[in-house]
DNA sequence: CTGAAAGCGCTTACAG
DNA sequence: CTGAAAGCGCTTACAG
């Protein structure tokens, strides 16, 4: 590869010249910017932009912490990322932890490292404490609520109290529902609203409905699985995503249990292929979360953007006599 | 930040030693070595990569050139990838086209200007005519079969026939199929198999029976749509994704047709989603596709994979009257 | 409008 | 075992 010396030596000019042409910088004489560029040309040059970054001590380049990135929550955030990123010029790096806190750890340093202008954490697996320190070496955005940082989020309160009134609404006395990771902060959320609406409403509470652990498609069968051994069984099922929701409707058609008369499904995240399986779900906007991610680390600030959900009603949830 | 010559001043050693630890170099004197890693740990100093990768001409990182990062075809292209990536200390770095040939390039110029070490292509809207001279630059990995560069690929000719002739064999007499874009590769890999096929077995080939341009379950709608309107119909469709054949099941449904009785189908991916379908779909393993992929970038050589497929059967096909 | 020189933060022969 | 120095390929005051 040429380098911007060799540019400078054949057209005859200092580098600086040409590095000014290569940046269109003005004051550079018509004559020589055309010598330079012809001599660009000729060589079929390409900036290194490793020195460029070493230089400017940026590498317009954001990373995206998730744990999967092979599962539909994520890729439809990441997709909103990439969709605001491509009208950008920063590119974005992929950064899958499988929740290792060293991995995560690991894509933070690459920020303290300067391989990466910033951070945007979709799910974490270290508490804040550990992470907000590096907020010092860059952008960091956050995709649920906190305090320090500038985040766009879901209310997972609002979002899970919604679904279970609607279900509370249509007849069901008797909900149980799904978390991921039991300490997650939407986890933490989705149990408070449970206790909430369901004291207001003086329905009765019973955690063993409360399925942790749900994934995906696996997860989702598990929980029938699991609820078919039961002898007192919930009338309906709040879903943390549609993909634990699919195996439910694959493992509970199995069991010859029928949605939505012996079960009823509300999922979470309107994936594209809900609306093939009829799924009632919430659609928590997760591209529009991922956008609004991105421009929080594009433009800086310290603002907290509240994504508004919507329930979207199917087929999977049954009206019960009161 | 400090840098390496902060922590050389303070350990009260060269540059050269301080490089030499980070680097874990033998020949340092262990008391110079606890020295300076005792300063790296008191001023919490981190390497900056830009100057390594400079230094190296390398950044251990890859691109994975697609059209779009939110379809799930490739997502679990890249999902292989990631796994592969994982183990290794690559970092995948996502480079979504909009099949834009503009963009595609300013990826493949990323690796001739260093920033990425080479460049996984998925699918591409150049000619490999253009892209073929960025192999001199980094190491080039293709998803389907070019005979000059290392690529891990289905045979969409041996797939498309297999999946043709169950169709066949359970009565069918008049098959469509669709394709994403009409000029790629697998479409005319497709196009030559359902001639060949059809014409084996004396039946008609029909080629309004075909439809393009099928991308996503919008696409799925559009075709059944298409289909009601035709006074001959086919019995069968051969899909080009489980997504589009996901639009095809709703739109099917709306429209008052019966699948698998009045319509067989036939997808194309085994999406996680699909066995909540119940959808009859070849698994081409894109997982193992996208590991073999980034092995051949990995490990270099010009070897050629070509990943075996699997018809997997479940309740989209009908048996027809012979 | 132009160029010499310092500097970005590292690695790596080379000499000792 | 150790360090001075050159070099990776750029940008950017500074002086003219």
């Amino acid at each position: 590869m040429s380098t911007i010396k060799d540019i400078a030596k054949l057209a005859g000019v200092s580098i600086t010249t040409v590095s000014r042409v290569l940046n269109n910088h003005p004051y550079v004489k018509d004559e020589k910017r055309r010598k330079v560029l012809q001599v660009i040309e000729e060589l079929n040059y390409q900036q290194n932009m490793n020195a460029i970054h070493l230089v400017k001590g940026k590498t317009f380049m954001v990373g995206v912490v998730l744990p999967y990135a092979d599962h539909p929550y994520f890729q439809s955030i990441v997709g909103g990322i990439i969709k605001a990123a491509t009208s950008s010029e920063i590119a974005v790096l992929l950064c899958p932890t499988n929740y290792s806190k060293i991995d995560e750890i690991k894509y933070l340093e690459m920020m303290k490292r300067k391989q990466i202008d910033g951070v945007i954490i979709c799910s974490r697996a270290n508490t804040w404490e550990v992470i907000l320190p590096f907020a010092e070496y860059g952008s960091l955005v956050a995709c649920e609520l906190v305090e320090e940082l500038p985040c766009a989020y879901t209310d997972h309160f609002d979002a899970f109290s919604s679904a279970l009134n609607y279900l509370i609404k249509e007849g069901h006395k008797s909900i149980g529902y799904s978390v991921a990771r039991e300490n997650s902060n939407s986890s933490k959320a989705r149990l408070s609203a449970y206790h909430d609406v369901l004291e207001k409403n003086n329905l009765p509470i019973n955690e063993s409905f409360i399925f942790p652990d749900s994934i995906d498609i696996d997860d989702g069968k598990r929980i029938v699985k699991e609820l078919v051994q039961l002898k007192d069984r919930p009338t309906a099922l709040l879903v943390n995503g549609d993909e634990v929701a699919a195996g439910i409707l694959i493992q509970a058609k199995k069991e010859g249990l029928n949605v939505p008369a012996d079960l009823s499904v509300i999922g979470f995240d309107n994936q594209p292929f809900s609306e093939a399986l009829g799924l009632t779900t919430i659609d928590q906007h997760l591209n529009e979360i991922g956008k609004k991610a991105f421009d929080l680390f594009l433009h800086g600030g310290h603002q907290k953007v509240c994504v508004p959900f919507d329930l979207v009603i199917r087929n999977t949830v049954s009206k019960l006599q009161q």
